[in-house]
DNA sequence: TTCCATGTTTAGCCTTAACTAATAATATTG
DNA sequence: CAATATTATTAGTTAAGGCTAAACATGGAA
């Protein structure tokens, strides 16, 4: 019997790897070996040889030169790791005084250290919470999730008003960034105006004292935001 | 540069072993390759493959066929490895509900996995504590920790009151039959007779309804107790 | 003082998970 | 449609950290 195929005893980069194609997947619709490569910052050789092992472990599907593809097991297991990496960043900021731009990192870590045990003691300690930090929804403890339902700020309508709800969460530089703006999650603005070309958006806050700032397309991007009015009771 | 000699990235087992061989050097006098092996469940030569690494690293010093010792860097590190260990033994009974006999599995993984800045937000969060909860001290944030002056319930003379201080933390199944009998950190209790030949010792607790309970000489001996009367201001 | 039990190390092997260099498949473009 | 660019895989190496079997030290008993 291989390592793989032990009930709780994956590694961290089995973890990492079944978390990220997870993530490649539903953004993408595919992982290719590349993208995989690109997320964990290992060469594409060192993938095509975890995908190797992930496959023979019945973890995920692989059709050579084509991508992968997680199979029910290997989505489960990711969906946990999502979980408990989740659970951690919001415990870490709701509970110890970490900011949105350094629980990341963190979790990355712990994600693989703790037990699920300890994952639903917090759970329950921030009273079963849907969203971390970044406003990414919490998988549920029987391994589903929430799609978020969220327009890109760059696809905002001038004059329409907007509420921040959704960031990445993998560059800390940039939400300290975001911070400073004053882009925090549930922050209410109206669009402005947008440049042409992949321009500049410009917002102002719904909030005294109404200040504007300028977002570049690329970052708008990257915020996903609610149309007021567009509400899903 | 071999990988151990990086900043802070050293492994799971490589933390694993100093901090045992840090715990052996300080109750038995020396650090014996099999005794490290017999603590770390793992095979004699592992553990010289190990002694090789850490002693290449300047973590150790080997003399070979007697025994290892920790260099200045070795036993910082260990004593950094103790305190998270210890701190999160707290913070999981303290903050999440965990009792004393589940602790000590979760904390070794995570000691592992957590920075130094979580371990000093979860010790500002619990006041800086002094001791973890099976009474072993906690090492400061500067590598000193406090030798206890504890003396094993074995040794308590008949008719002393005597008060359980520490206790170790390594058998959860003992820690559940401690706990069954009424023997928790701070209990107070009078020694009422001990048999002969190492044999059992019965002890009266102080408190209402003063119930009387018979433990195992090999048991008490590991039961690390103060002496009413004998207390250090 | 030689022999033997015990404990330790060496030799040789395995798995995981990374790497680089070379090769092969697929996609793009002239 | 052939040449080329991109992407993926294979081949071969390395290091950590485990294992078993065999060789080696050491200290006590015959
Ligand atoms: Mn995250
Ligand atoms: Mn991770
Ligand atoms: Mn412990
Ligand atoms: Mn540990």
């Amino acid at each position: 019997m291989s390592a793989l195929s032990r009930q709780r005893g994956l590694s961290r980069s089995t973890e990492d790897y079944l978390k990220t194609i997870y993530e490649l997947e539903t953004r993408d619709g595919a992982a290719q070996t590349s993208a995989i490569a690109d997320a964990l910052a290992v060469a594409p050789p060192s993938v095509s040889g975890m995908v190797k092992r992930l496959s023979d472990s019945g973890l995920l599907a692989h059709v050579p030169y084509r991508g992968v593809q997680l199979t029910q097991v290997g989505r489960r297991t990711a969906m946990r790791v999502l979980r408990r990496h989740r659970i951690l960043e919001k415990y870490l900021t709701a509970k110890l005084g970490y900011d949105w731009d350094s629980v990341h990192e963190e979790a990355e870590r712990l994600e693989h250290a703790v037990s699920d045990e300890l994952i639903e003691r917090m759970a329950m300690a921030l009273g079963n919470p849907e969203f971390d930090p970044h406003g990414a929804p919490i998988p549920t403890k029987d391994g589903t999730v929430a799609v978020p339902e969220v327009t890109s700020l760059s696809e905002v309508p001038v004059g329409e008003t907007a509420e921040l709800r959704l960031v990445s969460d993998k560059d800390s530089e940039l939400l300290r960034y975001l911070r400073s703006l004053g882009l925090r999650l549930g922050v209410v603005f109206e669009v402005v105006s947008r440049q042409p070309f992949r321009g500049p958006i410009t917002i102002r806050f719904a909030a005294p004292p109404q200040d504007e700032e300028v977002v570049g397309y690329e970052l708008a991007q990257s915020l996903g935001c609610v149309i007021r009015g567009d509400e899903v009771g």
